[in-house]
Formats: structure tokens, sequence, C-alpha cells
DNA sequence: AATGAATGAGTTTTCATTCAT
DNA sequence: CATGAATGAAAACTCATTCAT
């Protein structure tokens, strides 16, 4: 609204992108507050001002670590583009595995945030919600597939949830060991085994 | 053997069985030793007696944890079944449905491993070593199914990783949503599509 | 100099003064972090912003303890005094004398470090050179003596030791047994006997 | 009584050898039950059936280490020997010398001790007890001295604590610096100093 | 007599959070 | 708004001592 946008948001953010720097290298409970405001270039009482207390700056950085791909992914399906359903999917896969890449370094975060839900109702509850969303994009994506003709009468939602699955599990084979092939490759392989199994005609591109 | 049997391979089981417990519900960083100790029945001392330190524990936590699946698995694939290849993934992918079912408490400890691996060198090796040869053995058995002529002439190895990106991918989103499906059922119709984009014929059972 | 004058000296200070009251008493071993905390008038935390441990404390005050005494020598050696030699080392005896019962509370320090000079080669090394460069102030001392003429033709280190090892013996025996004796006559008697057996016409005084 | 010496004796003395062996490397506090039992070949549970505990080996070991030196200058000064008292005086320090040597690695157990004295009050009696004997011996002998017409009309008291000082002092900058002359010799030019003070004629061979 | 497994109180150190300036 | 000195609760780890065998 003012001019000048609140300097409170730009510090926020500012304290956010510190928080993923130390949190990706150290994970968060080795992390401290110390580490992100020197980090941020901030005094560690001004962390308080922005967050009520770590667990707040870990909270926020939940959302705003997932909500990126999330809109990456439904700009995408929103723009219900006129290629084949099968090409848009191997486009999208493209581009996550240049988001892996690109990303190599935060991974550790997600992993801290998986282990997190496993004790933090809040996190899980977040994380679901995330999921059932992605995985709805993919499954009207998949549905459309279906509907032009393109696939098989395949289970759209139990579609989407492999496509999911196979990404999250290629995410962690590659945070594991990303040295061990050429990824990107790997990737598109392996959406590519999934896809024949779906679609009504051989291969793609 | 002897009259009075070492304590200590009992002990230690012992401790590592209360720490599954512990670590299970309030992750690695948030279990405090006496929280394993009064778990196991045992003094804090005790612990110590036993391993050297919390790190310790963790460290052999993570052998006993992923050793049983990966004897499974080898167990499995030496044995050199009969049956068609497809029908021993499907049945292996039963396995693995029903083991995640049973370890769904234990589930959050595989997670805190993988955030672990982040930050330690020790624990991204044991893992990636562990991956090796779970992919492997799933690759000799994809192989097998090539030379039989059940498979398309696809990379062994890509496949391997892909089915085990699936399994792990399918097993996080269980962890994430026990409740939000009937993932028995889930599992196996991921791995068929999977299994459809490699055979020559269509569809197993 | 500064509206607010480091507060990091002061408070390094405080802390240094209450460990030396408290190891005077207790002992480096027996003495708690929080022992020195309570008596600086500081929480236990605050210590650790000033001294990364209690070792660091230690050793702080190694130095601390240690360096006043060989100012005041090094000062009175520099100054070249007129007076015999035999009168100026009656007189920094005498000094000396003081100094004990002075430090009476604080000998027990002295002997900490002694015996933990038996364990950490640090400790042992700046005895070491504490020594080293307190009996050479003496040493050129009794150089003096010698070319003045008022000393035997005596080697002057080896007397000096000599006059280091008494101070020291009768510190030890001071610190055993306060009310033992009058110590300020002991030790001017003993010192006396010494310089007896050096000069070259009888007695001094 | 018993034909063999109770075991009990001998088990002591086991201990108190192996006690000694371990204080004199790591400081009595460092130094763990475990160290003791382990050096001595027994078990940890052995200890206490000798020892009520860690506090009554070390009390056992002061009497136990100091003995020894008393005993041998007891013995040497009852003997009354017919050759100069300044001789008799040497011949101790050679003596004394020696011991040193041959104690060098049990040295850090005495400052263990005076350091001890400082809190413990039946340390410091007995150690109070054990210096007003070993300056009594030494000041029958100047006495002897006096009466013999050898030495000056000093005060045999205060030339006794002298002598003891010069003893202490020397070891312990002997202890602290081994390697930093040649002490046999300094050790008696030392004394050779402080006998040239206290003689009527002039040195002694 | 001897063992050694077990105990648990005790100590150092860390670090999220607060608050006077 | 911002600082950073100060707090104090919390947790890993140690080790003298005990005691069932």
């Amino acid at each position: 609204m003012s001019p000048r946008p609140d300097v409170s948001e730009e510090r926020k953010n500012q304290i956010l992108e510190a928080a993923i720097a130390v949190f990706a290298s150290l994970g968060f409970q080795q992390t401290r507050m110390d580490d992100i405001a020197s980090h941020a270039g901030l005094s560690k009482g001004a962390l308080y001002l922005y967050y009520k207390s770590k667990d707040a700056i870990i909270g926020a950085l939940l959302k705003y670590f997932f909500a990126q791909e999330l809109k990456r992914l439904q700009g995408f399906v929103a723009a219900e583009r006129q290629e084949s359903i099968a090409k848009q999917i191997m486009f999208l896969t493209r581009q996550l595995a240049s988001a892996m890449q690109w990303m190599e370094k935060l991974m550790p975060i997600a992993f801290e945030f998986y282990a997190l839900a496993g004790r933090d109702k809040e996190v899980r509850q977040f994380l679901q919600d995330y999921y059932k969303v992605y995985r709805g994009e993919l499954a009207s994506l998949v549905q459309r597939g279906i509907e032009r003709g393109e696939f098989r009468d395949v289970d759209a939602n139990a579609t989407a949830i492999t496509l999911t699955a196979l990404y999250e599990g290629l995410a962690l084979l590659y945070f594991l060991e990303p040295q061990a092939r050429v990824w990107n490759e790997q990737i598109e392989t392996s959406v590519h085994l999934l896809l024949e199994g779906i679609q009504k005609t051989p291969p793609v591109s």
C-alpha cells in the first residue's frame, strides 16, 4: 500500500533467505539463532522482532520453501497447452530436473521437513495439503490426457500419485548421490518408462 | 553356549530397540539419553557401557535399521524363481507394502536418517552403499526379465533406479498421509503402471 | 574514554577475581563454574561469553597470577640502584615476605598450578618461562654484585637459582605452616645466611 | 603372625604402587579407579575391599610417599658420624639429588599433595608434622656442627628451615625443568653456598 | 575374596529467548 | 526499530561406589 513496501516484509525475507542458507548446511537443530542472525546481517534480537521463535522461522520457511514449486506446477496446468499431455509431462519433468540441480544445496531442507513431519502435526498437515494439491494438479493433467484419448483409461489419481512418488523418490536418490548419475537423463528416462505404461501408443518424442 | 551368555549383545539390542521406539516418536535430537535409558529399563550410565555416545547409538541403529530390508531383497533375488519376473516384482512390491504398514511407526526414523545424511558424511556414505546394492539387486532382476524376453530391451540399471525411486517416493507419501488411501492397492497399481511400460506384452494379472 | 567503556575487560577481570577467590579455597577441580559465577555476581552463561571454558579461565589466571611478581622484580632490577647489592637483595626479600603474607590466601593457587604443570604441557612451559626470566633477573643482580667487587666470583646463574629455590621453598613451608614461625624474620635470616656465603666481607646490615 | 604374611598387606601395597604410577601421570582427580585397578591387575571391586574410597587410597599414599625420605634422614642423623657436619650435609645433599632423579616421574605426586594441603586439613596436618620432624633432624645436625665449633653460632632451627626450603625449592625447579641444568651439580653448589655462610672457615671439599 | 555390571548424582557446556539501553 | 549482554534450563557424559553373583 505505502510507496515503500513495508520494511517488515523485506526483513522477513532477508531472515528466511539467511535461514535457508544455514539450515541447508547445518540442519534445523544444529543451526543457532546466531548463525541465522549473522548470515542475515542482523542482530540476534532483531530476529525476534520479526519472528516469535526459531520454530516460527522454520514454520515460515516451510511455506516459503514449498510454495514456489507448487506455483510453477499450477501455472503450467492452468495454461491448458495444446501439445500432447505426454509432452507436457516430459516438459514438467525436465523443469523439475533443472530445479533439482538448481536446488541441490537446498535439498537437505526438504528432508529436514519430512523428518520434522514425523513429530510435528502442523508440519505434517501442511505437507499433506501440499501433496494433495500437487497430485491434484497432476491428476487433472492425466485426466485431460485420458479425455483426449492420449492415455489409456487409467485411474488419474493413482497415476498422479505414481508420478509424484517417482519425482520424490528420484529427488531422494539424487540427494543422496548427486554424482552417481547423469540425473537429468535418469529422471527423463524414469518418467518415460512410466508414460509408456500409460499411453495408448508407444513412446513420446 | 557359555553358562552366563554374554550379556553384552543382549544389552546392545535392548538399547537399540528402546532407541527405535523413542527416536520414532521424538526424533534423534529431541530424544534424550534418559528417554532411551528408561525405555530400555536401564540407567543412563548403562547406555554408556555399551555405546560410546548418542551418535554411536544412532550409527548402530542405521545399520540395524536398513540391514533387514536388504537381506529380504537379496534373499529373494538369489532364489532365482521360475515365475515371470513381472510376477516376482509384484510379489516383492506386495511384501514391501506389507512391510510399510508393519513399520509405519518406524518410518520417521528413515526420514531422520535421510535428513542426517545431509550433514553427516558417514551416514550419507552408508545410505549410498545401501541404495547401490538395493538397486543392483533390482537391476539383476530386470536384466533377467530382459534376457528371458519378458521385458523390452530397456536399461536395466535405469529401470532399477526408477523402481527404487518409486518405492521410496510411495513410502514418503504413505508416511505423510497413512490414512489417505488404501496404500496396498496404490502401491501395486503404481508398480503395475511402470511394469506396463517395460513389458513386451500388456499387463500382468 | 568511550561513552560506554568496553565492558568486556571489566567482566574478564571480574571473573578472574572471582575465580581466584574460589579456586583458592576449593582448588581447580573442586570449583564448579557455578561457584565462580555466583562469586562474580554473574550467571553461568555469562562466564562463557568471556571465557571459552573452565580451562581458559585457569589459563588466563595463570598469566594474571604470575605477571605481577615478575613485574615487581623486573622494575626493581632495571632501576639499577646505587646501594649495595646485598642491601638490594635484602630489600627484595623483605618485599617478598610482605607479599607472601598479603597473598597467604592465594598461595594454594600457586601450588595448584605447580601440580597442574605435571600434567599440562602449556602450564609447564609457562612456568618454565616464568622462572627463566625470574632467575635471569636475579642473576644480573648477582653479576652486578660480583662486578662491583661486593661478591666473590661465584657463578651468578647458579646463585640466582639458589636464591629462587630458597624463595620458593620458604613459600612452600610458609604455605604449609603459616603460624609456625615469624616468617618475616625467618625469610630474612635465610637469605642472610646465603648472602654470607657469597659476600667477600662478613654480614650485611 | 601367620607364616604367609597377610595377603591383605600385599594387596594394599600392590594398589598403592599402581596408584603411584597413574597418579604421577594423571594427577589425583584425572585418575579413575579403573585406571588404578587395571594397573594393579585387579578388578575395580577389589580396590574397595582394601580401601574404603579413592580418598583413602590418596591418604594411604601420603604416608607411604613421605615415609621413606624421612626414614633415610633420621637413620643418617642417628648414626652420629664422625666426619665434619659440612661433609655429612653434603653427603645428604648428594643422596637427595640422586633421589630426585630417581623419583623424577613421581614428583608430580608431591605437588599434588601440596595442592591438596591447601584444601584438606588432614593432609596439611600430615605435611606439617612431616616437615617439623624433617627440619628437626636437620636442626640437630646443625646444632652438632655448632657444638663442634665447625659452624658459627647460627640459629640451628632457622638454618635447618633454610636448608629444608632450599631442598624443596630446588626440587620444584627441577620438577618444572628437569632438562634445564645438570641438577646434581646445581644442588650441590646451592648447598655449598649456604654452608659457606654458616661455616667458620671457608668451603668444604 | 573377587568380579564387573549397574547406578545416578554431578558437572560442563550450549543456546533460545529476553530486555535494558 | 535495533542491539547484544545476560540468563538459566537442558542435556551429554563421567565415574566413584555398590552389590548380586
